[in-house]
DNA sequence: CGCGCCTCCTGTGTGC
DNA sequence: TGCACACAGGAGGCGC
């Protein structure tokens, strides 16, 4: 699922594809696909022929591309969505739902997305921070996240802390993966109530989030070096690096104890029993 | 207003 | 073999 490093890889592949190029003509074969675009597939398609992209901006999971009229291509990727860059020759992928052609006749722009989570949208006059993400947290990588602001918000809440990593108003780009990978790391467990966190403790936390981040970044970075705009976060490279997201019954690689999968808001969250024993004044 | 539950969607895997 | 169902989960919206 993408989550900051595969939106970050997309990011650098928009940057380096489509950047500079002016859009010929959109096509929307699914309206689903932009939904958050209220005035309809047509009058999104209007707002964006004959736009040149200026670059390819993100916050958390979202990623915007500026446009030359001062608008903004705002696009999530929800669970499955791709941003793929393809021969205009290339055959349709199965579940195609949005095409961006350019005036230079190269490669086209194609948002791929099975099950519509995702999806696209103009903004108008958002080129510089799209209006319908500025309730989103600057995310940890963000040179202007406030370590000292993330900490304090974090110790006000009254809920557990896993909840807390996962709600894009504090702290953006971290879902469920990286979520258990931090909290694993921090020997935290994921129904941790906030407010019995010290300051040093989150910090902790903080620190392990960036360097799971970083991780897969790193390895994100690695495998984006096609003519794709490489999405796929799911099957990806990183799988080899988890230490407990996925791994019910395997070894800690801490202590060798098996991992633990609990139901978690309607999904799953997994720890080490041992070195994340579960609080006694548990919350979530 | 803070918190937490529900829902959207479809392909894959599993058990009977 | 085929069917039913659990599961994957980001985030807006809404109820309490």
């Amino acid at each position: 699922m993408p989550e900051l490093p595969e939106v970050e890889t997309v990011r650098a592949g928009l940057e380096r594809w489509v950047s500079g190029r002016t859009i010929a003509s959109v096509e929307v074969m699914h309206p689903r696909a932009v939904r958050r675009h209220l005035a309809g597939a047509s009058d999104f398609a209007g707002l964006l022929a004959g736009r040149t992209i200026l670059g390819a901006r993100r916050r958390g999971k979202y990623l915007w591309l500026p446009l030359d009229s001062g608008d903004a291509l705002l696009g999530h990727l929800g669970m499955s969505g791709q941003l793929l860059v393809q021969p205009v020759e290339a055959p349709d992928e199965t579940h195609l739902r949005v095409r961006l052609r350019f005036t230079d006749g190269g490669r086209e722009l194609r948002f791929v997305d099975q099950r519509t989570f995702g999806g696209l949208a103009v903004d108008p006059g958002g080129a510089e921070l799209p209006h319908p993400i500025q309730h989103i947290a600057r995310d940890p990588v963000d040179p202007l996240f406030s370590d000292t602001e993330f900490i304090a918000r974090t110790r006000s809440r009254r809920t557990g802390i896993k909840r807390a990593l996962l709600d894009q108003s504090l702290i953006s780009g971290v879902g469920n993966i990286y979520a258990d990978e931090a909290l694993w790391r921090s020997k935290l467990h994921w129904a941790r109530p906030t407010e019995t966190l010290t300051r040093p403790a989150v910090a902790l936390l903080l620190a392990s989030v960036r360097g799971v981040l970083g991780d897969a970044l790193l390895a994100g970075g690695t495998s984006f070096d096609s003519l794709y705009v490489n999405v796929n976060g799911e099957s990806g490279y990183f799988d080899r690096s988890l230490a407990v997201y996925g791994r019910r019954d395997e070894p800690c690689p801490r202590c060798g104890t098996p991992i633990r999968r609990d139901p978690f808001m309607n999904r799953s969250s997994y720890t080490c029993p041992r070195c994340q024993p579960r609080p006694r004044n548990a919350r979530w």
